[in-house]
Formats: C-alpha cells, structure tokens, sequence
DNA sequence: TATGAAAAGCCGGTAAC
DNA sequence: GTTACCGGCTTTTCATA
C-alpha cells in the first residue's frame, strides 16, 4: 500500500464511476496497472462496497432527525438485541455506540414527522428498552459523505 | 418513475457495481432497458453519484467521535461561516444543522485522540464562534449507511 | 523477481431501430 | 425491448529495474 494506492482510494471515494484509464491519467499510471491495484485494494477490503448516493429529496424521504437513545438496562444482552433491531431497521441510517449522555446516537431518514412518529413507536415504546430518547430534527444537511482520506 | 426504477435505486444504492445484465435478472427486464432507466436516474439526479466505502479499521482512521456544537451568536453570517468551515474540514464526515440542545451535529472521523485534539483546538477554540460542544466517542459502528429506500 | 507497460480477446455499455 | 457497434476491462506476454 503505497502513495499510488492511497491516491487512487482518494478519488474513488468522491468518484467510484472513474474509469481505469481516468484514474491512471491522474496519478501517471497505465490503465492495467490501475486495475491491478483497484484489485487488490477489493479483495483485501481497503475498499469494502460501492455504492449509489441517492438524493432524498428527489425520493421523497428528506426528513432526518438525529436521536439520543438512553436504555433501561444496559447488559450486554440488551445492547446485543438493540443493534440488532436498529440494523434491520430500514428508517435508521446510521447507528453508533457511543460515551456519553446517551448510549446510541442514530441518524434516522424518513418522509415525514408522522413516519418519525410511528417509527418511535415501534422502536422506542413498545415493550423496548429504551429509557428516554432526545429527536434533533435537521434543517440543513450541510455535508454529508463517508470520506475517510 | 415507477416500480422498477425503485427496485434499480434500492439494488444499487448497497452495490453500485452490479452490472446492469444482473440488475435486469434481478428485476425481470434486458440489460439495455436497464441501462436506459439508470441512465435517466444519473440525469436526473435521483442517483447524485456513486462513491467506494473505504475501511476506516484498515486505513487506521477509525476513531470516530458524534460532536454536538452550540454556537455563541446565531445570526445568517456565523452560520453561514461556520457550515463553510465544517464542509472544508477533511475531519468532519457529516455535518447537520439541527434543532434541540445543539445548533451543529458533526461526525469527525480521525486516527487517534490526538487528532481529534487537534481539530477541536482548530475549529472549536482559535478564534471560533463555538460557545460549548459536547464529544461522544463512538464505541461500536453499529450501522453506517447513506440507505434511504 | 517483482512491477509496470503493451497487445489481444472479451464483456458490458451506448445508440439506432 | 432487441440488435449491432464501440469502448473499457481482463489477461497474457514482454521489458526493465
């Protein structure tokens, strides 16, 4: 993994449509050479998916709010099936484990306040374990990405 | 835009690199036609772009820390300065402007306590606009995704 | 020996019908 | 939605350090 590698997971990460040719162009490589290393950078999970941005606006699901969950009882049972449920989760984006005042901080993606509402409901309140929960509603996603370099 | 367009956005939003023959298997529909819908769905932005995942584990930066800022004064021109500065910043992943207890919800994502360090003192203390800012260390990535379908 | 460059075959994407 | 054409990707081979 050397300064090559790292350039090229730079650009794929704001663009994972370039083209070999493109990419060798940038960094002064051959296109197969850059093949190579978009490989190995595959098989050995430096670059774990690709994936699709969508515009929630577009699709109609442009309401985030971020939540702070606090559990009743924090064993290691009870964190277990928490995450559990919040990965399959379909409303929750994003779900961390966290110090703090609360447990978990989740970034939660849905249509409206009355989705919002029901997805309490059935996370939150129905026989769960949760103590109490604080709802930030977002008025601005001024940035959003998953760039680590 | 009707069904099979969702089906196409909800496949590609988890593996972007599905070609579009394994799209059109998947959803009943030939590989051209694929290819056309996901054209118009680039165009017209319901797709914004396509982005690799990097490991944060293997590319050694995964500390990732939830900061909640609140700003000293509030007016059109800080929170235009501030979000300018958060959207420069290498460190900061997300950045959300919110209701409740904090102004700014970030996700920063650095390699160790000391960067992290470093980009408080940066952005939060040299002559910033930041009244007080809570840090929630991030424990266990229970779920990161940018899925909205 | 290992790494990058060059060439050939193949697969997927684009455009006309 | 299908067919034909074109471009990019993969693989092998070769050169080089």
């Amino acid at each position: 993994m050397d300064d090559k590698d790292f350039e090229i997971l730079k650009l794929m990460q704001a663009n994972a449509q370039l083209t070999a040719e493109a990419l060798g162009y940038e960094i002064g490589l051959s296109a197969p050479a850059v093949q190579k290393r978009l490989k190995k950078l595959r098989e050995t999970g430096a670059i774990e998916k690709e994936i699709a941005v969508l515009s929630p606006t577009k699709l109609g699901r442009d309401m985030t709010v971020i939540v702070g969950v606090v559990l009743e009882r924090e064993s290691r049972m009870h964190l277990d099936l928490f995450k559990r449920r919040m990965r399959q989760a379909r409303e929750v984006q994003q779900c961390y484990y966290a110090t703090g005042e609360a447990d978990f901080i989740l970034v939660v993606a849905v249509s409206d306040i009355k989705e919002y509402e029901a997805f309490t409901q059935e996370y939150f309140f129905d026989e769960s374990n949760v103590s109490r929960f604080t709802s930030s509603v977002v008025m601005d996603r001024v940035k959003v990405s998953l760039d680590i370099l």
